[in-house]
DNA sequence: AAATTCTTGATTTACGTACATCAGAATTCG
DNA sequence: CGAATTCTGATGTACGTAAATCAAGAATTT
């Protein structure tokens, strides 16, 4: 049987109160007093039940989503995972609530972070425009006793308490591999796809990509980075043009959102060539030219498993609870046409 | 607030007993009761508050893990998960048992899971061996109303509840593709390694690779399949001879366990030879492999994850829970060199 | 109509923890 | 040393549910 607060008072010498103001770090117990105690609680192994605790308690978890706004597939899921989690609030305790920002701005997103400060959260998870003002919002927070997680794009130097997203240098090199082993030795330009350098994110992929490329495929010519702002309509354009212009491009790794606009490009403008494409999220879209042939590969990341990861991890942070590392580990997932979910 | 037990009474105007008996299951309610009390429920939608039952209860969950024994990593890591599990189990309300029957053998499995019957468990999770025996015995327990959770390999045509596994003909068919699409337009062999066609996932992989390969890359040439049974040392000869005896082979294929023989055979007989090697299972060895180029790629299932999942699916199952499908969908892990965890 | 069984209500205890209150003890201060 | 202060103990209630007991009313059988 696992030990109880009747244990600890037992053991310690104490009354079942004084435990509990031990516990809970309420005044009123001499620091020897609180040391006996303490060391009962280690001595005997007591872990708190934190399934009865939550009930005496009544605790709920009020946590804030903040995201992006942004008319792509990719920020469409992340949406719907968290609306998905919040039909399961009444099970786990929590209580959800979405932010909206507009995506690439670091100041609006600062306003949104700073709004928190004050509220009485259980944890914020954020999508981060990597900006130092970005950080220091974060720093405030956290310093505020709030957790944070960011959320697909980190914020590397704040105090953020967890990151819920992939590797995205890893990502990357996985890209500049794939592509660069299906193109066999073949000689020729790649064309890379971005959303914006002003995330982290993209930075990263774009980071790794290169490296690989350069140490490892050096009859690979990258062309100059393309931003298409993960809109579909301006990545169209981008593509488009790029394909009208030049003969010797033979790959496409596209390393944002806004795919949809790339695949129109594929269609109209890159009719009858071969192209050896790798992009990133699975989408409706995205599954379907993988199925047909258009792209060759998908990286992805799973939102559902994303968000559901941050909302275990902002509640254990809340709670001064350890979380099971390889369970929230976010995959970097790798489409071919053969294993889609 | 969340409706309770005395909003029930209240809506259906009985007494707190009364739906308690009905909540439970238990006798002595007359049916026009019972559903007016079930229509209560329905309409304030009530639901069970688990975390708080389980309290009242005591309940823990009683659970049997069948691993089969084997000296390999696979199966060493897998033991290794479910060890991992059982620490975790006060938190989680679970007391784990491992029982271990010998690899392939069908006879020990009956037996181990007809052992089974009538303790009071609330759920087994076993690797299936495909046989028409274990069938009927999984179908016994799951007839006992114990949930049965195939993990690893499935048993399909049993009623088992639910399946923690990766899908293998996928898994089969991916590893043609980046089998076929590294080695480019190259023209070969290819030899297949497998532990034994007696399990149901070293089936499907196959009959997935052998689909794609036949289908899309007609200029590589499949070799009898090599049955290693999943132990390094028959591995490591089966292996050393095949290529002792060819030098068209230019690719292969592991789709078992057992891989130290496989590479110990590729790092003396393979010596030199350039060979595009695809297999399963990210253990050290493997991971070692990957990394200094012997390997290509490495297909993977995450152990832990299976486990953990298995877990909460026979905890869901024992409640009459729903579960998170996403969740509980066990995906296939594709490593090369730079997405290695 | 009496005896029996079946239903239902009322009430209590329990699970492990949180939190509040009040009285009494120990400690510190003047 | 006594008074003021700080600790500590004892106790009760609550959270939402489970489960048991006993009494009483309703329905059924004889």
């Amino acid at each position: 049987m696992r030990p109880t607060v009747y244990d600890i008072a037992a053991a310690a010498g104490v009354s079942l109160a004084t435990v509990d103001r031990v516990l809970n770090r309420r005044p009123g117990v001499r620091l020897v007093t609180r040391e006996k105690v303490e060391a009962a609680i280690r001595d005997i192994g007591y872990v708190r039940d934190v399934a009865a605790a939550n009930l005496a308690k009544g605790r709920i978890y009020p946590l804030v989503f903040i995201l992006p706004t942004g008319d792509n597939s990719f920020m469409h899921g992340l949406y719907a995972e968290v609306r998905q989690a919040m039909t399961r609030s009444t099970f786990d305790r929590t209580e959800i609530r979405i932010v909206e920002v507009p995506a690439f701005d670091a100041p609006a997103l600062v306003a949104a972070l700073d709004a928190l400060q004050g509220l009485d959260l259980a944890g914020v998870a954020l999508v981060a425009t990597d900006a130092p003002e970005v950080r220091a919002a974060v720093d405030r927070l956290v310093t505020a006793g709030i957790p944070v997680v960011t959320l697909v794009s980190d914020l590397t130097g704040s105090t953020r308490h967890h990151y819920a997203g992939v590797d995205n240098i890893g990502a990357g090199r996985t890209a500049a591999r794939l592509l660069g082993r299906f193109l066999g030795g073949c000689k020729g330009d790649i064309t890379i796809l971005a959303g914006s350098m002003l995330v982290r994110d993209h930075r990263e992929r774009l980071e790794g990509f290169s490296s690989v490329m350069a140490a490892e495929f050096p009859q690979l010519r990258l062309l100059p980075v393309l931003e298409g702002r993960d809109d579909p309509e301006i990545a169209n354009g981008l593509i488009s043009e790029a394909l009208s212009g030049s003969n010797s491009i033979i790959g496409i790794y596209s390393l944002g959102a806004g795919n949809r606009g790339l695949l129109k490009a594929l269609k109209e403008t890159g009719q009858g060539r071969e192209l050896t494409v790798v992009v990133h999220e699975l989408t409706e879209h995205t599954r379907a030219a993988l199925q047909d042939g258009t792209i060759d590969a998908v990286l992805n990341q799973d939102a559902g498993h994303e968000v559901r990861s941050a909302i275990r991890v902002m509640k254990a942070t809340a709670d001064g609870q350890e979380v099971i590392a390889g369970q929230e580990r976010i995959r970097l997932d790798i489409f071919l046409k053969d294993n889609l979910p």
